[in-house]
DNA sequence: GGAACCATGGGATACGGTTTCCGCACCGGC
DNA sequence: GCCGGTGCGGAAACCGTATCCCATGGTTCC
């Protein structure tokens, strides 16, 4: 009897059933698999068969304590069910896999509390590096915590990495990936404003969150260079839903509000919109335009099809993955001086369906 | 000079850091984290205090070797941005977190070379369960292979759960988790018939694809109920993007085939086809009906907005974690006879505006 | 007042691998 | 025939944590 458990345990099998059965020392099944030390021919063919009859794999927790192991990177979501966030993940997978590297994914439900929990969960698995997806909030708390996570991750030969919002201010450790979302939103309206449109429904998405706050500042700007005067009360803030979409344009059709364009601040405000146009008999694009942002698939299934700004959300997570496997690749000697790495991304306005000159009136 | 590394290395703090710090044993900072042992309300201040100075995480690897850790259920998609995959993966997260488990995502991109390499990886994380999303394949050697991911899983003290598609055959330790597809398919095409819709062009999805086929069943069901004949050139199979439903009716309509309604398998391939009719000059629901089925946002954000069939599947995210969880707290004793638990949640019509009675020729 | 007990804290060991350090054979060369 | 080199395999030391077992000091009970 022996003292340690049997081999045909139900358990997974350890790397000691391996060796006991092949009748090889564990150093040996250990080189086999790993392949990193010379090993005769013989030896391996023994050792390979065990593995394949026991199907035994390594224990991935064992491994990476005693230093091996596969990086893994964390990606961190507002809402998994967004389709902006889901393809920069899309892209943060698929170069990780490239790489053989690992991918977590968790959601935050936009809730702090959670964010910070996951980030120490991530902490503790001694991810490679932590990828924050979306728009920052305008807190101050917000900002120091994230540099706060930004240092906590680096101090523990970790990384944290922010795309889709602008870096943070300071000397942190982060790395940015983020999109010329102003000179997007500067170039939609200027679209708009080209085709004759000069009352226009803004609604550029949450009042906090930098994203939106980026898009407004592009439109306003886009309006001065055409000299057409930017009406704050055309402007009407709310949530990334098509709920918001929708409300707001019946709120500011009921109030009388003049229009004969909504810039939305999202592909999915831009179907709300479009909607509550429709449930008002107002025709789209030959009544009022629409324009959308992030060209998400939604855009092209819409009818009328919404002329929308492209974002390369999928490049964006694949250079995030890149960023930090490069760090890392270059990392083990000096880490760089000025560490706040910011990679920006072009966008560009995809012109399909939804604009028209405005009708003239009276 | 101490033997081991200095406490303000540039690596993670471990346990020895903080209990050399603190003046205490190893032993006794566990038990403080942990909380599973009575320890001096001072030993626990003295401990903490030291903790928060390092900004110390417990190495989760290391805790999992030990015994401890927390539970991982690993969630392979085919494709992340699908919206009704990211739907269930919501589910299995929202409630993994609940529970306090982790989750990992993986996507294999409908490769099934990815798909071995992923569920290995899974295996060598030591994770509780894999959940997997989607059809299945009806090819054989497919189903074997699940069979044996099964038992490989099950061996490890794993489990397998399928979302989505048909159990498997033969007594597999797998737990499946479907929804009413056939039924649902039946009730959308009833719907469709006693609008008085005679002509439906039929769009089920992938020949080989188990849901697919399941719809196509259901459909066919309904005609036979209602004793219409069901043309088999009627029937156009097809990826499930909505590229496929705009070439499908596209070519129907070039066909000459006649039908005053489309029976889509899913909202997106809806979507496409309702740009092709709407291509074609031909107005929905007016001259022709549409319906979808998966009732994800897109279905009411379409115009019109689309009838559809519902499918919970958040909440099939949610049963799936459940009854993991379930069955690993039950686990411990003996595991149940006929292993392959299989529970089915139901489906039923959304209706919205994309339906109305023909129109008459002639 | 002594013994049994309780509440705590410390030391040692196990978890499943990787890796370093060694020793053993076997080989060839002189 | 002896010696050194080379190639391969084994023993053991770690990786960071949880937990078992034991020691200790103070308390309570007889």
């Amino acid at each position: 009897m022996s003292q340690r458990k049997a081999p045909a345990d139900a358990g997974r099998a350890t790397i000691r059933d391996v060796a006991e059965r092949a009748g090889v020392s564990v150093a040996s099944v250990s080189r086999v698999l790993s392949g990193n030390y010379p090993v005769s021919e013989d030896l391996r063919r023994r050792v390979m068969k065990v593995v394949r009859d026991l199907d035994y794999v390594t224990n991935a927790h064992a491994r990476s304590l005693a230093g091996g192991g596969t990086p893994t990177v964390a990606i961190l979501i507002n809402n998994i069910t967004g389709a902006a966030f889901a393809h920069v993940a899309k892209g943060v997978e698929g170069a990780a896999t490239l790489r053989g590297w690992l991918s977590l994914v968790g959601t935050t439900g936009d809730d702090p509390e959670r964010e910070l929990a996951l980030v120490n969960m991530m902490r503790q698995q001694g991810v490679a590096a932590v990828v924050l997806l979306g728009g920052a909030y305008d807190y101050e708390e917000y900002q120091l915590r994230m540099a706060r996570f930004a240092r906590s991750l680096d101090a523990a030969g970790s990384h944290l990495v922010l795309v889709g919002r602008p870096p943070l201010e300071g000397d942190v450790p982060a790395t940015t990936v983020d999109y010329d979302n102003e000179s997007g939103a500067y170039a939609m309206a200027s679209h708009l404003l080209s085709a004759g449109h000069r009352e226009v429904l803004v609604l550029p998405g949450p009042a906090g969150l930098s994203t939106a706050q980026a898009r407004l500042r592009g439109a306003q700007r886009a309006f001065e260079t055409y000299g057409v005067p930017f009406e704050p009360e055309a402007v009407r803030h709310g949530p990334y839903d098509d709920e918001h979409g929708y409300r707001a344009v019946e709120g500011a059709l009921r109030d009388g509000l003049r229009f004969t364009a909504v810039l939305a601040g999202t592909d999915v405000v831009a179907a709300g919109a479009l909607q509550a146009l429709r449930a008002a008999g107002l025709r789209v694009p030959e009544d009022v335009s629409i324009t959308g942002y992030d060209d998400i698939p939604l855009a092209s299934q819409l009818t009328p099809q919404l002329t929308t700004v492209h974002v390369p959300y999928e490049e964006m997570g694949r250079v995030a993955l890149r960023a930090v496997a490069d760090r890392r690749e270059a990392g083990a000697g000096r880490r760089k001086g000025g560490d706040g790495e910011h990679l920006v991304l072009g966008t560009h306005v995809v012109v399909r369906n939804s604009v028209r000159p405005p009708a003239r009136r009276d």
